[in-house]
DNA sequence: TTCACGATACCACTTTAGGGGTATGCGCTC
DNA sequence: GAGCGCATACCCCTAAAGTGGTATCGTGAA
């Protein structure tokens, strides 16, 4: 029997996998956490063989908890469950020392493969996602020709978030509890950083790359 | 015992939901699909007392799902499922006749509770989207039924996906071939016809739309 | 310990967007 | 033939975006 603990902020997902793993598929999920600054603590009080990580929540994100892990010396495999296909994602992931990488919308035999494979510390990748290894792979000859997306900072993401809602840069600010002129230096920087015009376009590059 | 019938393209979500009802529960899951277009045929072969409805979905999103069995005259109550919390995607459910909406950082509880309202056609609105639905009916003395797109012309639409691409209303009059002021009087019939605030939420939505 | 970067903040300025009108000609429909 | 939607075009004006700087502070890396 695996031993597992999941860290999602979504208690619908966390109790329907939960409920998912019947005695007889050898993995139990043993605890589930909303937050992922308990895992440390978690980790002290019950054993587990593995971890199944949400990538993004609001407290701290999956590659938070996995840093955090590991400036405590924690040394249990970690199994990325995400939506995100973002090659962004899966490289901070695999830098942070994931173990594997798994998206949400796989089957249960997949995630049970994934699972059985990480917990003997065995790499997983979900099919899906194979190919997106492969390219990166390749393309990282030249580290400089990244997505221009990587270039921008977690709070001009943010930004530009707020931008699509359609917020102007008063509103953003009142929102974010900033001046209007730090939202208008973050706004030109974004611009420059992703090599558009106006905001209209700021908008279209930010939907197609999925920023919003 | 209700039954229901879950939309949604994440498999992992949809059969951890459907392993997390018990039978004391009262709710059954009888049937999942990940692609939306098989709704109809599926009512067609079994009975079901409402449908659980993912709203982000590949082939077709949820909202797409609730008109496709509006055309086809399929009289089933829809709980939307999702983990979008913006007015955006709950007024255009609503509006396309949804029954209910909930988040899927809901507990089991909450998701038990909701299904069981909808099921018996009362409303059901997440508690953490009440003062959205409030603001929104405070703001919306008329609700205008049918799709705000469809008001577009096409010139209109051209004009957008110029707007898309970054050009400013100088540009789009000498693509076009007209006068800078009618450019002027496209964008501020578009916007209005949209209800949108300024170009960044123009863009937003008409992506969303498919227009861009 | 520097040094780079991100987040913050401000000034001054030009350009563009956005909102209020009004108006004409064309094609279609009732 | 009167009305309607659409595309076209112009006026005036305010609000916002966008451009050019500069600068402080904290953090983390070299």
């Amino acid at each position: 029997m695996i031993r597992a603990l999941l860290v999602d902020d979504h208690q619908l997902f966390g109790e329907g996998v939960r409920s998912m793993f019947k005695p007889n598929d050898g993995i139990e999920i043993v605890k589930i956490t909303t937050n992922g600054n308990n895992v440390p603590s978690i980790l002290s009080e019950i054993e587990v063989d593995m971890i199944l990580m949400d990538i993004s929540m609001p407290l701290i994100d999956g590659v938070g908890v996995l840093e955090l892990m590991k400036s405590k010396g924690l040394d249990v495999p970690v199994l990325m469950l995400t939506m995100h296909q973002d090659m962004k994602y899966i490289r901070k992931s695999l830098e942070t020392g994931a173990q594997g990488y798994i998206l949400k919308d796989a089957s249960k035999a997949e995630l049970t493969e994934a699972i059985e494979k990480v917990s003997r510390r065995e790499n997983y990748f979900h099919p899906k996602i194979n190919n997106q290894i492969f390219d990166y792979l390749r393309g990282t000859k030249n580290p400089s020709q990244g997505d221009l997306v990587d270039q921008l900072s977690d709070r001009e993401k943010e930004i530009i978030g707020c931008i699509g809602k359609g917020m102007n840069s008063k509103a953003i600010a009142e929102a974010l509890f900033i001046s209007e002129h730090t939202v208008k230096t973050h706004r030109r920087n974004i611009m420059h950083k992703l090599a558009v015009k106006n905001t209209a376009e700021l908008v279209t590059y930010s939907m197609e790359k999925g920023i919003i």
